[in-house]
DNA sequence: GCATTAACACGTA
DNA sequence: TACGTGTTAATGC
């Protein structure tokens, strides 16, 4: 991965453009909305290219914007007090995120980093304000995906703690394909095995062996530069009671 | 034993 | 050509 280059907000509105019809076609809280604050959110918006390794928001930074993802891949990560990186999340397409630091006013808790060169779209917090203020269709989109977040942070909690590679590539999968939060993705996800190594954190040798492993099982299709799923429900279960309990055995 | 890094061949965009 | 994939060998816990 190339090195970061430290954008700062200013920067990153001077590179930003309006978005295309296309692209705002493809912003999922937009048909929450009524016309007029449509008109109004859209007007707002700004989209930008994402460098590979480009950050679009850091810890400790003052909030700026809401960002969603038109195209491309992000990762949400942390560092802990040594300087260990943590990822928390890839972020595939359809995704938008930063809700909780926007409404609360805070700084960034996190990094959001591009693993390859992305689209990224965003509206002002005083937009974002305006709109959870008065739009009942954006409040009820907000808190439909601060539920399934909190659904879906709670299975990672639970993925970090499985020993077993195959388990955990299939798992940190399928919650990239979740539908609600990332409607952009649909049945093929554009992600390249090295990039799935950094979110799961396995070498990408090793994914490869778990994605054959999962492909063996008809439960995904690995295919140039992505991975299509076949069967979202059984990779989301993968692993689950197939493998005997352990404390069994005496 | 199992995962990691390094290195290489090969195919694709 | 640059990048992504599949594979093997050496190394470490």
């Amino acid at each position: 991965m190339t090195r970061q280059s430290p954008s700062s907000a200013s920067a990153l509105l001077a590179r930003s453009r309006a978005p295309t019809a296309d692209e705002l076609a493809g912003v999922p809280w937009i048909a929450a909305l009524t016309r007029a604050e449509a008109d109004v959110a859209s007007a707002d918006m700004r989209v930008l290219e994402a460098d590979v390794g480009e950050y679009l928001c850091r810890v400790g930074r003052p909030v700026t914007f809401w960002f969603g993802l038109i195209d491309g891949l992000l990762k949400m990560s942390n560092e802990s007090e040594h300087g260990m990186p943590i990822t928390f999340t890839g972020l595939p397409p359809g995704g938008w995120f930063g809700e909780g630091t926007v409404l609360k006013h805070e700084p960034y808790r996190y990094n959001i980093q591009a693993l390859r060169k992305s689209l990224v779209a965003g509206i002002s917090v005083r937009t974002f304000d305006w709109l959870a203020e008065r739009s009942i269709g954006f409040n009820r989109f907000i808190m439909r995906q601060l539920n399934e977040r909190l659904s879906q942070f709670i299975a990672a909690r639970e993925i970090d703690r499985l020993s077993d590679p195959d388990v955990r590539v299939a798992r940190s999968l399928a919650s990239l394909f979740h539908p609600v939060l990332y409607p952009g993705v649909g049945e093929l996800l554009r992600i390249t095995q090295q990039e799935l190594g950094y979110l799961v954190g396995l070498s990408r040798q090793r994914v490869n062996l778990a994605l054959h492993t999962l492909q063996a099982v008809q439960l995904i299709r690995i295919e140039y530069g992505g991975l299509r799923v076949l069967d979202l429900d059984a990779l989301r279960r993968f692993g689950g009671a197939a493998r005997p309990l352990r404390h069994v055995r005496r």
